[in-house]
RNA sequence: GGGCUGGUAGAUCAGUCCGGAAGAUCGCCGGUUUUGCAAACCGGAGGCCUCGGGUUCAAAUCCCGACCAGUCCA
């Protein structure tokens, strides 16, 4: 990056001095005059004990007080985003206050919900885990504070020395920092794509905030210039808290009296950990992430796993519930809607624990079986076993130890030798542009007046193209809707033009033609939307919204919907839930929706601010995920449901026709997906399944409510034939044993060995099966020979020491071309056609009888 | 999303590495014994070895693909 990027007037005016780190070489702005600039490792704490702010602050004092600076300053107070980053497919979780707003705000899709803006974001870092309660200093969720603005070419708010001056001031004035402490590095960010110049702001050791500037795009070894240049801050709100009161640690100050009340009963880092594991639960679960065995619930499974440990290893421990609400409560002064459904977040823990406890329980029971046959045969069991078990039972190394009799050491590197079994994996997350194959619109090209979330009945319009190319025309309103929020794209036509897809890029809605476009800038074209289509989108949209609102009723509000499609002929929902449904269950989130579909309620779309909207219906609003813009289109289905949809919905719930629930799927372990049909498809799909149950019952030959009972009835006949057929052949086999056992042709004795010798003309198994009735007792030979599909078939069977089948079958082989083998007991052989099985069978007899008189 | 384990009798699992006549324990049924129960002993029934392909003379076993469950990692 070149130095003239952080070259700011700001500290040219400030009398700063560029310096350079004697360990790590950057180079840094200060007043102070230092060696090395005050960031860890370079620099060592040196607060500890020495607080660097004015005075002490608690938590919630030190959010307020960066939060109102800025409000002072022009700055628009954002509510939090979910933990849980559903607007995006390359992260599960938010990690830092950025994240709300990417890829949409950042990439120019959606205008920022105010600019300049200022928020405490709980964010997620799942990398440091296990330095939670280790290091003093690493939480599994923080509290990101940033101010952030976003300049476009024709609206500029601030950049780089504005911002440097902001947090420059919040620091010495506002807090009370030294001044000649503070050391502003430069150092280069890149992320997503992007990159820019970026200033680490550290003192006395700690790193307090880095501010990044993102104005490139990476564009292979080239840097070009970004759209829309992102001032994007962070201030890790529990550091200022601690550099405020210098204690050893950061989790005292941070937990206050939590933090005491658990440390006498735990040691002081597994009270960091199941203080810190409890608050990104409650906001986890508050979210709506179910615990899973992958994607986001996972996360929640471990955080809770390893508390569950802890707490299990010690007798007096408190159980978790009551460590969850204790934190809950505390959390939910600054953030009310955590904890506020306490009853439904205990059940989801309970199913929770109980799950572990099965695991542990069958996981348990495997060791020891393990160990027992491992030590039957002498050997022990090694520390990769241990690896293993954690693996694909998911026993901690520690637990396994406690279960075995005789342990081996658990490694070391036990957590880097589980890594290492994983490093071949090759995860196929992309992160996917919106905007993927679709052509660039010129910067002046007029946008689209999108006209469907006003009034998703026209269907018929005229309107100008403003911009072509290729296939795809945009105009300068439309009323169709492009692919967006889990609904497929509407269809039609663009004068005699079939439209097969329309696309949101940027400001602009894009159609794309069967062919390339005829059409000319600025000519009128006449379109229209395929009217059936549209609305039975429509319906399944609406559809969506009353069962989601049926499910969150029947199951509780840790119902999140984690995905949802609507095509034409058929919708889905996904939802959060953590077991599967039951048939009452289901049958009562059905009865349910189709009453509300009854009722006839008024679906009410509209555009609110987003603080009013959260205000009145909460954070359930963004079941979608998070939907960035100042207003919000809201979808009201009456006293019922709110969220924040871009969809295309019918106006009253009865349009919906009816609701019918086809299937009920658990996609993953803690999420359920109901696939259903609604209005015409309704029926459609009613039609499909009676015109199958009426060709099931003609081909049965009975009326279709006897359909039940007559596949009773097949069924019985096949089972008792099958029985009877199995009887007979053992029947048959019985008397042909006892017919070739009679003194005759078949049977001779060889000195102590009985030989019996046949051509039967059975089937593999027959012979087998007739071999064992033959040499039941000790001390007997089978010799049986058969030809099936013009191919010889021998098979010897033996119960006599003396003579192993497989070495008579290796005899007889030859003189058919045979190809088999077998053991000591039994072995078979198949000859090539047209070769005399009769010679092999009385080769095989020869070699019986030879073997037998040698013992 | 990727990896790993597993799916065999009503239940819990051996057998799979190294292909060659489907097993154990519990439970169930019958018998002996007992006033009765429990138990012991004797005998018996119970299997599309998850499903679909492939290799092979031969597959529970090897290969490929589904499905289901568990688990680890992102």
């Amino acid at each position: 990056m070149d130095p003239s990027e952080y070259d700011l007037e700001f500290f040219h005016r400030g009398g700063f001095r560029r310096q350079t780190c004697v360990v790590c070489g950057h180079a840094f702005w200060s007043l102070g005059e230092f060696d090395r600039c005050q960031e860890a490792p370079c620099q060592e704490y040196t607060f500890i004990g020495r607080p660097l702010f004015g005075r002490p602050y608690a938590l919630r004092e030190m959010r307020e007080t960066y939060l109102s600076f800025f409000e002072h300053r022009g700055h628009t107070r954002l509510r939090r985003y979910p933990t849980v980053a559903r607007w995006r497919n390359d992260v599960f979780f938010t990690q830092a206050s950025i994240y709300d707003f990417q890829p949409w705000v950042t990439n120019g899709t959606i205008p920022p919900p105010a600019n300049p803006l200022t928020i405490s974001q709980p964010s997620l870092r799942f990398i440091d885990l296990e330095e939670v309660g280790r290091s003093g200093r690493h939480f599994t969720l923080f509290e990101m504070m940033a101010h952030h603005a976003f300049n476009r070419p024709d609206h500029e708010v601030y950049f780089k020395e504005r911002c440097v001056d902001l947090c420059h001031e919040l620091l010495t004035s506002e807090l009370g920092l030294d001044p000649r402490s503070i050391t502003y590095k430069e150092e280069v960010w890149e992320g997503g794509g992007n990159v820019g110049p970026s200033l680490s702001v550290s003192s006395s050791g700690l790193e307090l905030a880095t501010l990044v500037f993102m104005m490139y795009v990476r564009d292979g070894e080239r840097l070009k210039p970004m759209p829309i240049r992102v001032v994007d801050t962070g201030y890790g709100l529990e550091r200022f808290v601690w550099a405020s009161q210098g204690t050893k640690t950061a989790y005292e100050p941070v937990f206050g009296t939590e933090y005491e009340e658990l440390r006498r009963t735990f040691p002081p880092r597994e009270t960091a950990i199941l203080i810190d594991h409890a608050r990104a639960l409650n906001f986890l679960l508050t979210d709506g992430v179910v615990p899973s065995n992958s994607k986001e619930g996972y996360f929640v499974r471990l955080l809770l796993r390893r508390s569950l440990r802890i707490l299990q290893k010690t007798p007096e421990a408190p159980d978790i519930l009551s460590i969850l609400d204790r934190s809950g409560r505390e959390i939910a002064r600054d953030f009310p809607e955590v904890g506020q459904h306490r009853d439904d977040l205990h059940k989801v823990v309970e199913a929770e624990v109980e799950r572990y406890r099965d695991t542990m329980d069958r996981a348990r029971q495997t060791i020891r079986r393990t160990e027992e046959r491992v030590r039957a045969s002498g050997g022990r069991i090694g520390e990769e076993m241990l690896i293993e078990w954690y693996d694909s039972l998911g026993v901690p190394p520690d637990l396994a130890v406690e279960e075995l009799r005789d342990p081996p050491k658990v490694p070391d590197d036990f957590y880097a030798r589980v890594a290492e079994l994983h490093e071949n994996e090759r995860p196929t997350n992309e992160y996917a542009e919106p905007t993927e194959g679709l052509p660039e619109v010129p910067a002046g090209t007029p946008p689209t007046e999108v006209l469907y979330p006003l009034d998703p009945y026209t269907m018929d319009f005229e309107a100008h193209v403003v911009w072509t190319g290729g296939p795809f025309v945009a105009l300068d309103r439309t009323y169709f809707y492009p692919t967006g929020g889990g609904q497929v794209t509407d269809k039609g036509w663009l004068g005699d033009l079939e439209v097969v897809d329309v696309e949101r890029r940027g400001p602009w809605v894009l159609h794309r033609l069967e062919r390339p476009s005829p059409f000319r800038v600025e000519e009128r074209v006449r379109g229209r939307i395929d009217a059936a289509r549209r609305t039975q989108l429509m319906q399944h949209h609406t559809a969506t919204h009353l069962l989601n609102g049926a499910l969150r009723e029947v199951l509780g509000p840790h119902v999140w919907q984690a995905g949802a499609y609507k095509g034409p002929e058929a919708a889905r929902i996904d939802v959060t839930h953590y077991r599967a449904l039951t048939k009452e269950e289901l049958h009562k989130v059905e009865r349910r929706a189709n009453q509300v579909v009854r009722e006839d309620r008024p679906v009410k779309s509209y555009f609110e601010s987003r603080g009013e909207a959260e205000r009145r219906f909460g954070f359930t609003l963004y079941q979608g995920g998070a939907v960035p813009g100042k207003d919000l289109r809201i979808v009201e289905v009456e006293g019922f449901d709110v969220e924040a949809c871009g969809g295309t919905h019918c106006t009253h719930t009865s349009e919906v026709g009816a609701i019918a629930v086809l299937d009920v799927d658990r996609i993953q372990d803690g999420v359920v997906r109901l696939t259903y049909v609604s209005g015409d498809r309704a029926l459609d799909v009613r039609d499909e399944h009676e015109a199958i149950l009426a060709e099931a019952a003609r081909r049965l030959g009975v009326p279709v409510a006897q359909l039940p009972s007559g596949i009773d009835r097949l069924l019985g006949e096949v089972e008792e034939s099958r029985r009877t057929a199995r009887e007979k052949r053992k029947e048959d086999l019985g008397e042909l044993a006892a017919r070739l056992l009679e003194e005759g042709p078949s049977t001779e004795t060889v000195g102590t060995t009985l030989i019996v010798g046949a051509r039967v003309d059975l089937d593999r198994s027959e012979m087998m099966d007739l071999s064992r009735r033959l040499t039941k007792e000790g001390d007997r030979v089978a010799v049986l020979a058969s030809e099936r599909d013009g191919r010889g078939l021998l098979f010897v069977g033996s119960t006599s020491a003396k003579v192993p089948a497989h070495s008579v079958l290796d005899v007889a082989k030859p003189a058919f071309q045979g190809k088999g083998g077998g053991n000591a007991a039994a072995a078979t052989a198949v000859g090539e056609p047209g070769t005399p099985l009769s010679t092999a069978l009385e080769e095989a007899r020869k070699a019986a009888r030879r073997a037998a008189s040698d013992g």
